[in-house]
Parts: C-alpha cells; structure tokens; sequence
DNA sequence: TCTTTAGTTCATAAGTTACGAACTATTGAA
DNA sequence: TTCAATAGTTCGTAACTTATGAACTAAAGA
C-alpha cells in the first residue's frame, strides 16, 4: 500500500515564471539549485542526503526535491537506489532568456556578503572574548 | 483602538533575494510590480483600488502592497488620503544587477504567450460556436 | 531470503494567506 | 467644529501550505 507514483516534470511550456520563482524562495532550495546548476548546468546530485548540512530531514529535503521537480527546475531520474537530479536550466534559458542567470547571480553575490558579514563577526568576537 | 502602525522598508541591505522572489512568486503581485516598474522605474501608482480588476478585495490588495513594501520592492508614502507606491529598482539594480529585469521579462514573456493562447482560444471558441 | 541504502508517503502540527467586517486617517463641505 | 466621503489598514477566522517523524517502498547486495 502506499505506493510509490511516478515522478511528475511539467513540459516546458507548462513551467511558469511565478512557479520558478516561488521554488527558489526558499533558502535551502536556491542553495540546492544553485549547486545544481552552478558549474555550467552539468552537475548531477546523486545521494541528496549528502547535499547540504545534515541537519534538514531527509523527508524535508525529499519535498524541497518534489517542490524544484514540479516547478521544472530540475529533471529526477532513478538509478538503481539513488536519484540523479539534473538542472533543467538549458531549456528554461530557451523560453525564459536571463532569469536563471539572474537569479543565481544574485543569490551568489548574497551568499559573498553573508560569508564576509560571518566572518567580521567572528573576528570581533575573537577581539571580545581576548 | 488598533492605531495604524508606520509603514516598515527594509534597508537595502537588509533586503534579499528569497524575499524578492517570495514577494514576486503571487501573480497579482507580479503582476503590480511589472505595472508599477514598467515604464522605466518612474511609474507611481495612487489609488491602488483603480488598479488591477475590480475583484481582488481591498483588503487583500492592502495585503499584497505591504508584501512587496516589506520585501524592499516599493516605497509607499502617504499623500493626503492616497498612498503613491514607487518602486525601488533603481537601488535594487545597484544591489542585484540585472535580477529585476530579468523577471519583468519573463513576466512579459509569459503574459503575451498567454494573450496569444487566449486570442487562439477564443478564434476556436467562435468557429464552433457558428 | 534478509539487510542495507536511499528515498517517498502519510498524518498532523505549525505557519501563512485571503477576505469580510470593523476600524483609522485625511479631506472637504456645511 | 462637526459630518460625510474617500482610501486605505487591521483583525478574526477559515482555507491553504509547509515541516517533520513514523512507517513505508524499491533496488542492490550478501
């Protein structure tokens, strides 16, 4: 019982600018996405529980996936007991010139700041504590 | 009772990429911010109620222009018994080049596709019909 | 067949959103 | 001043969404 559906892609003309965009406003899911398709669109997750820190849920995470599939971001294929995620980011630049780019753009020049803010934090503490 | 609290911008620092995307990921509200951004970022809009159809509620409405005022996409300033929301492109440009152009893009992509679908579907509609 | 690995599904608790009713704040007229 | 009108805000609640543990499936290997 309970049986195991098969895996749902929109075809490209059915993936929608509002379902991207609401995909990717989730942190952990840019941060996966932008893993995915940062080194020119051609990586492939195999085993996503070693994506990502370990402290998100496996059922979580399986949702995050679900939620990236059925936007269109990225195409899940079965193999033997691991699932291949690849970015569907070839296609969507096709119908939706830049947004990708874009996107991925900005998160990376937010993830920098963040990264520098964390790191002045930590030498001020440093400061404090001696 | 229940006094009106100040309206609350995020300063551009403080302004991200998911809560862009979030803001951004309801049509109605992209739908606002493309009118609003349109015509080189020098739209205003009073009187929100003229805006968009007539059968979204004023609350609701209400709702979605506090959305993106406080996702950074709009300043809103009070002018007599109006609010004149403007948006903040051009600072978001300095923060996240290129990131809102691409989505008013897309957006605009999507909505002529949807016109032309909806041109076709009528056509169809009226050969059957007689 | 049994076990392990890698992930999915389900139930539900927690959080978010939409909208009508009641309110506030400003303007303009009497 | 008071009163009415206009333009929006806030609140309560019902409807929807999301996160997560527990129980499950499906493939691979011993």
């Amino acid at each position: 019982m309970a049986a195991m559906r098969p895996l749902i892609h929109p075809s490209i003309e059915d993936i929608t600018v509002e379902g991207i965009l609401h995909a990717l406003s989730d942190p952990v899911r840019v941060a996966i996405y932008a893993e995915l398709a940062g080194s020119n669109c051609t990586n492939i997750c195999s085993n996503f529980l070693q994506m990502s820190d370990r402290s998100i849920p496996k059922s979580t995470l399986s949702q995050h996936f679900r939620a990236l599939r059925e936007a269109g971001l990225v195409r899940s294929e079965r193999h033997g007991v691991e699932m291949h995620n690849t970015s569907r980011c070839v296609e969507i630049e096709q119908r939706f010139p830049g947004l990708l780019s874009a996107i991925l753009k900005a998160h990376g020049i937010q993830s920098a700041e963040r990264a520098r803010a964390a790191r002045r934090k930590q030498a001020t503490a440093r400061k404090q504590g001696g």
